[in-house]
Parts: C-alpha cells; structure tokens; sequence
DNA sequence: TCTAATACCTTGCAATACAAAGTACCATAA
DNA sequence: TTATGGTACTTTGTATTGCAAGGTATTAGA
C-alpha cells in the first residue's frame, strides 16, 4: 500500500510491458537481459522474474520466435525475433494505445 | 487466450483505471453507475465487479470520500469526491502518465 | 579449481480485473 | 397490499500477471 512515484509508475505499466517488447521486437532482434537494458533506458524498470516468463507467454502464443546464439561474453543468449502473427498482435496494439491515449485526454479535459 | 483488439484494449486498460477515476472525480463528484457512463462515452468499458471494489480501495487509501444522496429513481447512490490526499496522488499519477506516454513514444522511434 | 560475470529459468505470493450471483431500495401497477 | 421492474450497491471465486527471491548453467580468468 505504499504511494511513492515509483509504485505509482509500476502500477501503470501493468499490462503495458507486452506491447513494449512487441514494440522493441519490431525493431531488431534482442535477447532477455539487453530488452531490460533497453527499458530501463526510457525509464521503465523490468526485471527478469517479470520478463522471462512474459517471453515464454508471448512465445507460447505465437508472437515470438527465438534462436541460440554464442556470446563471447558468457553463455549463449535465446535471440528473439517477432513473428507474422507478432506483428499483426503489435499492430492491434498501436491502435489500442492510440485509443487508450486519447481516451485519457478526453476524460482529462472534459 | 483470445486476441480480439477488446482484450488488448482491456489488457492495456490495466492499473489505468485507478487514475481515470481520480481524474473523472477530480472534475465532479459522481457516484458508481455515473462513473460507468462516463467511462464508457470514451471507449473504456469497465463492469460493476471491477469497478466497486476499486472504489472501497480508493476510499479505504484515503484517496476519496463519500456521502449518501437521495435518488427520485431508486435507492440512494454512494457520491465519492476527491480528498486532500486524492488530489496529491493525482497529482504525482499525472506524472506517471505523462512520463509512461513519452517513453512508449521514445521506443517506438528508437 | 575457485570465483565472478553473464544469462536463463522457476516458485510462491500479492494485486487486480472480471463474471456471476446476491442484497436492498423505490415507484408503479395490479 | 403485493408483485414487478428498474436502479444501485456488494461479494465471491477465478485467472492473469508483476515481482522478490532463489536456482541452474556457461564462460573467462585468477
């Protein structure tokens, strides 16, 4: 029941993540930790007992595929990439959130 | 598992609803059913079971009060307002949202 | 052969949106 | 007076999902 910032960020973001890995996907490829990288970057903590199973889900659908590749940093890394259907889901989304963003403009100033 | 743009919307509507309601009372105070209709007019159908208990927790958080008023069409209806406390968190949700629309905006051009 | 770094995965819990069903009040018609 | 329909508020049980915490596996270097 805290109210800092931060919770209040979270509390936003739930169900949002998954249009923002599509969103990532479509761009280039990206394995779990470097999509972390990439939300942090714009100001939105993920952690991985978040985004593994969120890949695993999206995967499961049908929305992602992956392949191995060798790091030489480390052990290998599960690449993902988006799939037609993927992209089909993500462009459903755009429109969804352009609606969600104007529909909260709306209630803002009516 | 469905994927029809409703449940998308729905999925992305998650944790959003909260603030919708702050900033529709932070207009007007307005009792439940009200709240309803005024969701619904801009695109967010959101249903009795979801909304009520939400409410409690607001009001439960300080965030809101309420007071009984007569109905000439029914039982008395519930009006909720905005407290002190409410309009700081608000205020901070404002926040959130405006920086949660520019970094979905950041990663989509990226 | 340790240790540190990197990367992937799982388990258990808490929050919350929803469907469905229930309770209560009021006006009006039979 | 009683029955009916409309309005409004509430509760219960379920599914989803974000997260903390802990675990497994690979690699490079001391």
């Amino acid at each position: 029941m805290e109210n800092t910032l931060d919770n209040i960020r979270a509390q936003m973001r739930k169900g949002l993540l998954e249009y923002c890995i599509l969103s990532i996907l479509s761009k280039r490829e990206a394995y779990a930790s470097s999509l972390i990288e990439e939300l942090k970057a714009v100001g939105m903590i993920v952690v991985e007992g978040t985004l593994y199973p969120l890949l695993i889900r999206q995967k499961n659908q049908g929305l992602l595929a992956y392949r191995w590749e060798e790091s030489t940093q480390g052990p290998p890394r599960k690449y993902y990439v988006l799939t037609d259907k993927g992209r089909e889901q993500l462009a459903q989304m755009d429109t969804a959130w352009d609606e969600l963003v104007s529909s909260i403009q709306t209630l803002k100033q009516a």
